[in-house]
RNA sequence: GGGAUCAUAGCUCAGCUGGGAGAGCACUUGCCUUACAAGCAAGGGGUCACAGGUUCGAGCCCUGUUGGUCCCACCA
C-alpha cells in the first residue's frame, strides 16, 4: 500500500489528475459509439475577462451532470467554447489602444481587427485554461469560438435564409442608441434605472386661438424635433382645437395638432408633444399621421448642427435615401451641446420666453446601456432587424407543449413573458469586432445584395463596385446558433446527427431573454428541432453581504484564489451545497472550509480502510460472512444510491450532495467505522475481519463514485489507491442498488443497538461520568429477538459505550435498585450506580424523561382519539400512530417503575 | 403598471407530491480514544413574517396584509 498523507492537500494532485484525464482522452466523445448520447454545450464565456464565480457555477453544474451520465454509460459530449462578445471585447480593445494613444480611426478596420484577434488569442486561451482548473470534463478537441470559420458560416447561412424569407429586413426604425458605445443596441440590452428627473410643463401657443396649450415633458431638449402635438380625439377639453396648429417656441415653427389615442386624457394635461425621431411612442404616432421626422441629436449624443443638416439634406435630395430617412435640424446656438447641456440652455430660453409654466421633480425609469450605463437615446436609424413574431410563435408553443422544460419551473413564465412581448430584434451594430453583415450595396444603382459570399457583380445593373455593409451583428445572433453551429451545422455532420439536439442547457436566469429564448427559436427555425429538452437555471453567486460581485465594488472573489487555497473540489462542493436551482447564493469562506473538511474526512476514511485491509485478500461482499452492522451499512448504501441518483436526475444537486454527505460522515464514518474497529483491533476471527474489510471496501468505493461528479479530483486520487484494476473512476460504472443487499431486518437491529449506545453516552454526560471510566452494562428486553440482536452487536456496543462488560437478559433479576437506567424503545439499560453518582440527580433525569413521554402520549392519544382522524386518515398512518402509542406507553411504564424503585 | 420570488435556529440556507422542524457555521460542556483536532461525544437555541381559510392534520395548499429582492413595461 502506498502511504496517504495524513491530511489531504489538493495542490499538485488536481493538476496531475486533470492532465492525466485529458491526455488519456477520457473527456472525448466518440460520434461512432453505439452508446446513447448525452450532450451539453457550454455557455461560452466571453473572451473579455477571466474566470469569475459565475463561470464557476455555470460550469460546475453541467460537469456534475456530464460526469454522472458518463459513468452511467452514456456517450457524453460536453462541448466547450468561447464567445467573441462583440461590444464588450471591442470596448476592451479600444481601451487597451487608448493607453498607446491609438484610436480605431487611426488603425482602420483591418488594423483594428488584427489587434482584436490578438486579444482573442491571448484571453480566449486564458479563460479556457482556467476552466480546466475547475475540473471541467469537456471535449477540448471540439472547442469552438463564435467567430471561427464554422460558426461564421452558420451565421451567414442563417442571415441569408432569413433575408430570403423576409424575416430579416433593413429599415429606418426607432432603435436604442448608446452615444458612448456609438452603436445601436437591442431592446434586451437596455436596462431600466430609476432616476430623479423633472417634469417640465411647457406652453405652446395655439395659432388659431392664441391660447396657450400646456403639455409636460421629461426631455425638453427634444422639443426642437417636435413635428406635432397630440390630443385625444375624445377629449372634450380640446374639442375646439381639432384641426388647429401650435407654434413651436424657440423655432417659431407651425405644427399640426393631431388626434391620437396615444394622448391619454388621464395623464397630465392630456396634451403630448410629438417627436417622431427621438421617442418610440412618438415614432408610432408619427407613422399614423405621416409626420415628418426631424433628428436633432448626433450619434454621439450632441445637438445636430449645420454640417449634419446639410449632409442629410443632400442625401434626401439625391433620391438615394432609404424610406423614412429623417431630416436633420441645424440646432443653431444649441448645436454641438450635449443633450444635457442643451436641456439646460433650452429650458432657460423657454423660461425667458414665458413658455415654461412650472417644473416638478419626478422619479422615472430611464433606459441605460447594459454595458456602460450611459443613458440611451431613442433614435431613428437605419438598421437591420429580425421580424420576431413568426419566429416566436413556435418557440412559445414548444415550451407550452412541454417539449422544453425549465428547472425550476417558474422560469417558464419568465421565458413566455419574454417571448410573448418581443419586438423586432435590432441585430446590426456599428462595431467592427463581430460578424460583418453579409449584405453588399451596389455603388452604381444602390441595389442590396445579401449573400454568403461577396458578389462580384450587381445582379440588377451589372455594376462591379459593391460595398459590404460596414456593420456587424449583435453578439447574440451567433450565440443563438451555438447549440448547433458548434456541431457543424449547416453541414450534415456526424456530430449533428449524433449529438444534436443536446440534452440540457445550464445557465443563469439573467440571460434567459438574451440567450435561452433565442437559442430556442433559432433551433426550431433552422434545424427544425428543440435545441435541448431541459433548461437548468441557476442563480447568482453574491458576496457575503448579498451584493452582486462586481469590479466597481471590488467585492469579487476570484475562483482561482479559492482553488489555490482549498482546491477545486472544495469550490465545486461549496457551489452546490445547500443551494436549490434558480436561487442566488452567498459566498462565504467558511462554506469553502466546511467543504474542504468533508473532503478531508473522505480522505481519512479511506486511509482508515486502507490501513486495515492492507495485506488482506480482496473479497466481494457476496462472498463473506456479513455481520449485522455490515448488512446495515450496505443496506443504507443501497438506499443512498437510489435517492442520490434520483435527485441528480431531477437536478436536485444540492439535495443529492447533502445525502451523500450525511451518509458518508454520519453513518459511515461516525458509526460504521467505529463499529468495525473492535473487529480489526481485537482478536476477532479472520472471517469477521474479512467481512468488515469487504464491506468497507464496497461502501467506500461506491460512495466515492457517488461523490465523483461533485468532487472529481479527490475521488479519483483515492480511487487510485483502491487497486480496482480500473484506470479511472471517471469511466467506472455508476453505482446500482443491489436488491440482494437490502437488509431491512438488520437496519432495525442496528437501530436498537445505536439506541443503546446513544443512551449510555447521554448518561455519561448527564451524570458526569468521566469518559475514561468504564461502566458495566446490563440490557433488559423481554423480546428474544431483541436480546439476540443486542448480543450479536455486543462487541461494538461495548466499544462505543466504553463498557467493561455487557449482560443481556430477559428480566430485571439481579439488578440493584439503585442503578442508573435509560429506557429505549426496544430495551432498558442499567448501569450500577457507584458512590460517584448522585441518586437525586438520577431521579431528576428520569422525571424529565417521564415528562417528555407524557407529552408524546398526550399527542398520540389525542390523534388516535379523534374520530375524524380515524375515519379519514390513511390506514397506514393510523397504524403507524398506534405503534408509536404502544411504544411510548411501554417506555412510560418502564420509566415510571424505575422512579418508584429509586424513590422507594 | 404587470409578473415572479423570498420571509424557517445568532448567521447563511435546505426542507421532494401536506403526516412528529433540519444542515453548515457560531455557541455551551467534555474529550490529544491507534483514519481524521480540518476531529470525536453530548447539548442549548425556532408560536417556520402577520391575519384568515381549506383539511382529521399546514413550514408546505388558498386569500389577504407587511417587509425585502428581481424581471418585464413606451407612461409624455
Amino acid at each position: 500500500m502506498r502511504d496517504m498523507e495524513k491530511t489531504y492537500s489538493p495542490a499538485g494532485i488536481e493538476d496531475k489528475q486533470y492532465a492525466r484525464w485529458e491526455n488519456n482522452g477520457y473527456f472525448k466523445a466518440d460520434a461512432k459509439s453505439p452508446k446513447k448520447p448525452y450532450t451539453i454545450v457550454m455557455p461560452p464565456p466571453n473572451i473579455t475577462g477571466q474566470l469569475h464565480m459565475g463561470h464557476a457555477l455555470d460550469n460546475t453544474l453541467p460537469d456534475i451532470l456530464i460526469r454522472m451520465k458518463r459513468m452511467q454509460g452514456f456517450e457524453t459530449l460536453w462541448l466547450p467554447g468561447t464567445d467573441h462578445a462583440s461590444i464588450a471585447t471591442e470596448a476592451k480593445v479600444v481601451e487597451s489602444m487608448r493607453e498607446e494613444g491609438l484610436t480605431k480611426d487611426m488603425l482602420g478596420r483591418e488594423g483594428f481587427l488584427e489587434r482584436a484577434w490578438a486579444w482573442r488569442e491571448k484571453y480566449g486561451t486564458r479563460i479556457v485554461r482556467q476552466l480546466r482548473k475547475l475540473g471541467c470534463s469537456c471535449d477540448w478537441d471540439r472547442e469552438r469560438f463564435t467567430m471561427d470559420e464554422g460558426c461564421s458560416h452558420a451565421v451567414k447561412t442563417v442571415f441569408v435564409k432569413l433575408y430570403d424569407e423576409g424575416l430579416i429586413y433593413r429599415g429606418n426604425r426607432m432603435v436604442n442608441w448608446c452615444p458612448s458605445c456609438r452603436t445601436s443596441i437591442s431592446d434586451a440590452e437596455v436596462e431600466h434605472e430609476e432616476q430623479d428627473g423633472f417634469f417640465w410643463h411647457l406652453l405652446y401657443p395655439v395659432k388659431e386661438t392664441g391660447e396657450m396649450l400646456e403639455l409636460a415633458t421629461t426631455r425638453p431638449e427634444t422639443m426642437l424635433g417636435d413635428t406635432a402635438v397630440a390630443i385625444n380625439p375624445e377629449d372634450p377639453r380640446y374639442a375646439h382645437l381639432h384641426g388647429c396648429h401650435v407654434i413651436l417656441p424657440l423655432l417659431n415653427k407651425e405644427l399640426p395638432i393631431v388626434l391620437d389615442e396615444h394622448a391619454d386624457m388621464e395623464k397630465g394635461t392630456g396634451v403630448v408633444k410629438i417627436t417622431p425621431a427621438h421617442d418610440p411612442d412618438d415614432f408610432e404616432v408619427g407613422n399614423r399621421h405621416d409626420l415628418p421626422r426631424v433628428r436633432v441629436l448626433t450619434y454621439d449624443g450632441r445637438m445636430t448642427g449645420a454640417a449634419e443638416a446639410a449632409e442629410a439634406a443632400e442625401l434626401l435630395a439625391s433620391g438615394r435615401a432609404a424610406q423614412g430617412e429623417p431630416s436633420v435640424l441645424d440646432c443653431g446656438k444649441y448645436a454641438g451641446m450635449t443633450a444635457k447641456e442643451a436641456r439646460k440652455a433650452i429650458v432657460a430660453d423657454l423660461e425667458a420666453g414665458g413658455y415654461l409654466k412650472k417644473v416638478e421633480p419626478l422619479k422615472h425609469e430611464v433606459g441605460t446601456c447594459y454595458r456602460c450605463h450611459t443613458t440611451i437615446e431613442p433614435m431613428v436609424s437605419k438598421q437591420w432587424f429580425v421580424r420576431m413574431v413568426p419566429l416566436a410563435e413556435p418557440a412559445i408553443k414548444t415550451v407550452e407543449d412541454g417539449n422544453i422544460r425549465f428547472v425550476p419551473e417558474r422560469f417558464t413564465k419568465m421565458y413566455l413573458n419574454w417571448m410573448n412581448n418581443t419586438r423586432d430584434w435590432c441585430i446590426s451594430r456599428q462595431l467592427w469586432w463581430g460578424h460583418q453583415i453579409p449584405a453588399w450595396y451596389c455603388d452604381d444603382c444602390g441595389e442590396t445584395v445579401v449573400a454568403a459570399e461577396a458578389p462580384s457583380v450587381c445582379p440588377k445593373c451589372g455594376g462591379t463596385h459593391l460595398t459590404q455593409d460596414p456593420d456587424t451583428l449583435d453578439t447574440w445572433f451567433s450565440s443563438a446558433l451555438w447549440p448547433f453551429s458548434t456541431m457543424g451545422w449547416p453541414e450534415d455532420t456526424e456530430d449533428m446527427r449524433r449529438f444534436y439536439p443536446t440534452d440540457v442547457m445550464v445557465t443563469g436566469y439573467d440571460i434567459i431573454g438574451f440567450w435561452v429564448s433565442r437559442m430556442i427559436f433559432s433551433g426550431l427555425a433552422y434545424t427544425g428541432k428543440d435545441p435541448f429538452h431541459t433548461v437548468l437555471i441557476h442563480g447568482i453567486v453574491r458576496d457575503d453581504k448579498g451584493r452582486k460581485m462586481s469590479k466597481s465594488l471590488g467585492n469579487g472573489i476570484d475562483p482561482l484564489e479559492v482553488i489555490e487555497k482549498y482546491g477545486a473540489d472544495a469550490l465545486r462542493m461549496m457551489l452546490v451545497t445547500g443551494n436549490s436551482p434558480g436561487n442566488d447564493m452567498r459566498f462565504y469562506w467558511e462554506r469553502v472550509e466546511a467543504s474542504r473538511n468533508f473532503i478531508n474526512k473522505v480522505w481519512n476514511a479511506s486511509r482508515f480502510m486502507l490501513m486495515n485491509i492492507d495485506g488482506m485478500e480482496r473479497r466481494a461482499v457476496s462472498e463473506v460472512a456479513l455481520q449485522d452492522e455490515d448488512k446495515w451499512i450496505l443496506s443504507r448504501l443501497n438506499e443512498v444510491i437510489r435517492e442520490v441518483t434520483d435527485n441528480i436526475e431531477r437536478y436536485e444537486l444540492g439535495i443529492a450532495l447533502q445525502k451523500i454527505y450525511d451518509f458518508v460522515w454520519e453513518e459511515f464514518c461516525d458509526w460504521y467505522i467505529e463499529m468495525v474497529k473492535p473487529r480489526f483491533y481485537g482478536e476477532s476471527e479472520a472471517a469477521s475481519k474479512e467481512a468488515a474489510a469487504a464491506t468497507l471496501y464496497h461502501v467506500l468505493r461506491n460512495a466515492l463514485k457517488l461523490l465523483h461528479p461533485f468532487i472529481p479530483f479527490v475521488t479519483e486520487e483515492i480511487y487510485g489507491y483502491l487497486e480496482t484494476g480500473e484506470e479511472t473512476i471517471m469511466r467506472s460504472a455508476w453505482p446500482q442498488p443491489d436488491p440482494a443487499l437490502d437488509f431491512p431486518e438488520e437496519e432495525q437491529r442496528i437501530a436498537w443497538a445505536k439506541d443503546v449506545v446513544k443512551a449510555v453516552r447521554q448518561i455519561r454526560v448527564d451524570m458526569q461520568v468521566a469518559p475514561s471510566k468504564k461502566v458495566h452494562l446490563t440490557l433488559v428486553s423481554e423480546d428474544a429477538k431483541v436480546r439476540e440482536s443486542l448480543e450479536k452487536s455486543g462487541g461494538f456496543i461495548r466499544s462505543l459505550a466504553n463498557a467493561s462488560g455487557l449482560a443481556v437478559q430477559a428480566d430485571k433479576t439481579g439488578i440493584p435498585s439503585d442503578a442508573v437506567s435509560a429506557v429505549t424503545p426496544a430495551s432498558t439499560l442499567f448501569i450500577p450506580m457507584d458512590e460517584l453518582v448522585d441518586k437525586a440527580k438520577e431521579i431528576d433525569r428520569l422525571t424529565g424523561e417521564l415528562k417528555r413521554l407524557t407529552g408524546e402520549l398526550a399527542r398520540s392519544r389525542g390523534m388516535l382519539g379523534n374520530e375524524r382522524f380515524l375515519s379519514k386518515a390513511p390506514q397506514a398512518k393510523i397504524d403507524e400512530e398506534k405503534a408509536k402509542l404502544d411504544k411510548y406507553e411501554k417506555m412510560f411504564r418502564e420509566v415510571e417503575e424505575r422512579l418508584v424503585q429509586l424513590k422507594g
